[in-house]
RNA sequence: GCCGAUGUGGCGGAAUAGGCAGACGCAAGGGACUUAAAAUCCCUCGAUGGCGACAUCGUAUCGGUUCGAGUCCGAUCAUCGGCACCA
């Protein structure tokens, strides 16, 4: 076959005869697929997008056929830092690049074949798109759920500019190998723990690969405990703790806090002054990851100040440590070395008291660091209760005292959307002296990002520089006020983009209720698992917000979500332009077709785990496509009427058994076992056309078929083999084969034989034989090798195996 | 470090609910057809021993549960993803 050609010719038809239209009137045959949006990055689509947009199209293109009308739009996530680094490196306008990049890449996934309806494309940058997200942020203003507090950033003394995680790895500014240190600023939040119960809650009815509904759930990390309040000695602060061992408080012989932690600047003295602050120094150039290492050499020093433990009225040092994080529970810790093993690491190191107030079961192990629950000692009025009676009791007393309560405490932190860069949405607030923070009126959305501005580093966010975007009115007071000057995190723009396609156009708001309830929720949602905590929580998020405020009926965004694997460069690294592992697939597509490439992709590894590139088997896939056009050729020889005989009723039996396989494996994304269960098919239809002299008209059948099931897999190819079978346009618009049951059922079985559980034989028996038949056949099959031996005891797995222990 | 995965022939990978390990394909070797090549078709293909029908071993390592473990449990090692400002 003429690959080019062929793709083409269809392409070209597809386009014209608008195959892939949705069509409103069906929205009850609905099936929405969506595979996460793109990044429009500089480099040409690579090995790696053709596998997750090839495998994904193919699953869209078999729900269609199996009679859905599907929903497969895509667009561009088109916000972010590399196109703002691009233009500081080139001076090229991160606008100029990314609608180019998206130009590129957009023809370039045309040529897939894949089926998306590019009416309904988004483009996160474009001010139709984003003003819809700075929508999102009013209401969530509006809400409560979005506020201002201080938070750290990574910070380049040198550079004098904010850095990105990723431009600060290892504590180092990637421009310039400067020490990265971290500065305080004001800055936007989402309170997305407000749904923290609900986001874990909801994991359950959710179809989700386990592993990430496990991983979203550790993310966040709901523990039940309690607030314990220490008094500080000569003063009228309070240290509050969390903490989940409640049991072990009259254990405490020290309390820790956060070096960020505001309380370090009220109770430490002046003779420790010197000393904390050069600590708190130090602490702000180590990375969170870090200081959370809990193979890191704890460090610490004394604040001066003393805590009053609560239940036993005892005076313990109060320490600045960085393996405190402020961010989780209170910033601050109950230190109990005797009972948790950072602690007693911490107390050894630092020569603070280790005290046992937990005895383990009779004969248990309980050397200290005893971190098990067990019976509570030297505990006052508490001695002899078990740790879980003990946590209760001790936090209900000190509740009644007012120095504690029962507390639920989650590991996630609240989402800090602004970013001090340009290229992203603005945060549609007005900052003005008298009014205070001042939300944007909804009928001055959007506000445009600028296009003339300097965002070269120089220390502040690069809109601030852009007087006539800073310079505005007060919409309250009508005085002069200033703009904020951040930009959203590009995360904003994806949390709600799925909502935004079967409404793209949409001027006057950011979708149609009414329809997005009818469209949404996602039934197949595909992407990488690198999203499980961060992208797929957000949306969630998004989506029980949107609910809470009467604009949607739903409250799970994705259904059913699949992540694919990566592809790797051959030599089994991330494909990366400075590692220059990245394989173009132009010339295997030059030299194979689309078809043969995305065929391969899927025949060659397993969806979900990718895996490194290697193109061995492509031109057997390409021998593969050969050999099925061979066989369309051959239902122009001449066929028999007759009954079925053995080869016939043989090849329909592989017929519907094929049907069945490759539907059931396209179900679950496993489309390298359903290539593999087509080539068999293929292989069985010329075992019959090489064994029997004269054809039965059911070969036709078998071919007939053959090319529909194969049709989602190598698009142009099929539609050219349906017409080549005299078929009627489109091949997409006939229905996908369903298997007939009766035709699989084989007369007798197989069945292994084992003695001891060791293979002896084989014996075949009716397939609808009972257990005694089995046992009785199984016996006899193998009574030579028993000997005398008698037989103890048979199991028989029916359809599997017999197995004699004698 | 923490959270989550993964580990099967020379290679990519199969193996429903604990039941014949290695489907399908690649590579390799042998053969047929051909003047020759290509294409196509057929055979072999985990390791060891044996002329041989066969036997023993074998799913990262060590241990356990079970009539039976690639699959379940415990420990170890290695690799990968995420860790909140890459998206």
């Amino acid at each position: 076959m003429d690959f080019k050609q062929i793709e083409e010719k269809w392409q070209k038809k597809w386009a014209e005869t608008k195959l892939y239209k949705f069509d409103r009137d069906r929205v009850d045959k609905k099936y929405y697929c969506l595979e996460m949006f793109s990044y429009p990055s500089g480099a040409k689509l690579h090995a790696g997008h053709w596998y997750n947009y090839g495998p994904a199209d193919t699953f869209a293109r078999f729900k269609r056929m199996q009679g859905y009308e599907v929903f497969q739009p895509m667009g561009f996530d088109a916000f972010g830092l590399p196109a703002e680094n691009y233009a500081i490196k080139t001076g090229i306008h991160p606008e100029d690049s990314t609608l180019k990049n998206i130009a590129t890449m957009e023809a370039q996934l045309k040529r897939i074949g894949a089926t998306y309806d590019w009416d309904y494309e988004i483009k996160t940058c474009l001010p139709d798109y984003y003003k819809w997200t700075q929508w999102m942020f009013l209401q969530l203003f509006k809400h409560g759920l979005a506020y201002q507090k201080e938070a750290p950033v990574n910070w380049c003394p040198s550079c004098n500019t904010v850095l990105a995680n990723e431009q600060a790895q290892g504590g180092v500014c990637d421009r310039c190998g400067s020490t990265v240190t971290h500065k305080n600023l004001t800055q936007w939040f989402f309170k997305i723990t407000a749904y923290a119960d609900e986001l874990l809650d909801g994991l359950d009815k959710l179809d989700w690969p386990e592993k990430t509904k496990l991983m979203q759930k550790n993310w966040i990390g709901r523990s039940y405990g309690g607030e314990i309040v220490f008094d500080v000695k000569g003063s009228e602060e309070k240290i509050r703790v969390f903490t989940t061992r409640a049991d072990t408080v009259f254990g405490v012989t020290y309390v820790v806090l956060a070096p960020e932690s505001p309380l370090v600047d009220r109770l430490t003295t002046p003779a420790q002054k010197e000393a904390v602050e050069a600590y708190r120094k130090k602490a702000a150039e180590a990375t969170e990851i870090d200081r959370m290492s809990s193979t890191r050499e704890k460090t610490g020093v004394p604040t001066g100040s003393f805590a009053i433990n609560p239940v036993n009225g005892r005076e313990v040092p109060i320490l600045v440590a960085d393996y405190v994080i402020a961010s989780y529970g209170t910033g601050a810790v109950m230190g109990v070395a005797a009972h948790d093993e950072r602690d007693y690491v911490f107390a050894s190191k630092l020569g603070l008291p280790i005290e046992r107030v937990i005895k383990g079961e009779e004969g248990q192990d309980d050397t200290l660091p005893f971190t098990e629950y067990g019976t509570l000692v030297n505990s006052g009025e508490f001695d002899g209760l078990k740790s879980e009676d003990a946590k209760l009791a001790i936090l209900k007393k000190l509740e009644s005292e007012g120095k504690g309560c029962l507390k639920t405490n989650y590991r996630l932190r609240d989402w800090l959307v602004s970013r001090q860069r340009y290229w992203g949405a603005p945060i549609p607030v007005i900052h003005c002296e008298h009014c205070g923070a001042v939300p944007v009126p909804e009928k001055d959305l959007p506000v445009l990002l600028p296009k003339n501005v300097n965002f070269t580093p120089n220390g502040e966010s690069p809109l601030k520089k852009c007087d006539e975007f800073m310079h505005t009115t007060c919409p309250v007071c009508g005085r002069p006020a200033l703009r904020d000057a951040d930009t959203l995190d590009t995360f904003v723009c994806s949390s709600w983009y799925y909502l935004r396609y079967p409404d793209s156009k949409n001027a006057d708001a950011p979708f149609d209720s009414e329809w997005i309830n009818k469209m949404l929720p996602v039934d197949k949602y595909i992407g990488g698992a690198e999203h499980a905590c961060m992208h797929l929580l957000y949306a969630r998020f998004f989506t029980k917000v949107l609910r809470d405020l009467g604009y949607l009926n739903f409250d799970e965004p994705f259904l059913s979500l699949v992540h694919q694997g990566t592809i790797l460069g051959p030599d089994g690294n991330k494909m990366s332009k400075s590692k220059g592992n990245v394989v173009s697939p132009d010339d295997s597509i030059q030299k194979y077709g689309a078809d043969a490439f995305r065929l391969y992709l899927m025949f060659g590894f397993n969806y979900v785990e990718g895996g490194p590139w290697n193109d061995s088997g492509l031109e057997a896939i390409s021998r593969f496509i050969d050999r099925v056009e061979r066989l369309v050729k051959k239902c122009f020889e001449n066929f028999v009427s007759a009954p079925f005989g053995k080869a016939e009723k043989e090849l329909n039996r592989v017929r519907h058994l094929t049907i069945k396989s490759v539907t059931n494996d396209l179900e679950h994304f496993s489309f390298n076992t359903a290539v593999a269960r087509l080539m068999e098919f293929v292989n069985a239809i010329y075992a019959y056309d090489s064994s029997v002299p004269q054809k039965n008209a059911m070969f036709k059948d078998c071919v007939r078929d053959l090319v529909l099931l194969l049709a989602p897999f190598a698009p142009h190819c099929a539609e050219e083999l349906w017409e080549m079978l005299g078929e009627k346009y489109s091949v997409f618009n006939a229905p996908y084969p369903v298997c007939d049951e009766k035709a699989t059922v084989l007369d007798e079985v197989e069945l292994a034989v084992q003695i001891n559980s060791k293979m002896r034989a084989k014996v075949t028996v009716p397939t609808d034989a009972d257990s005694a038949a089995i046992e009785a056949a199984a016996v006899d099959a193998v009574k030579d090798m028993l000997g005398d031996k008698p037989v103890k005891k048979v199991i028989v797995v029916k359809g599997r195996l017999v197995n004699i222990i004698a």
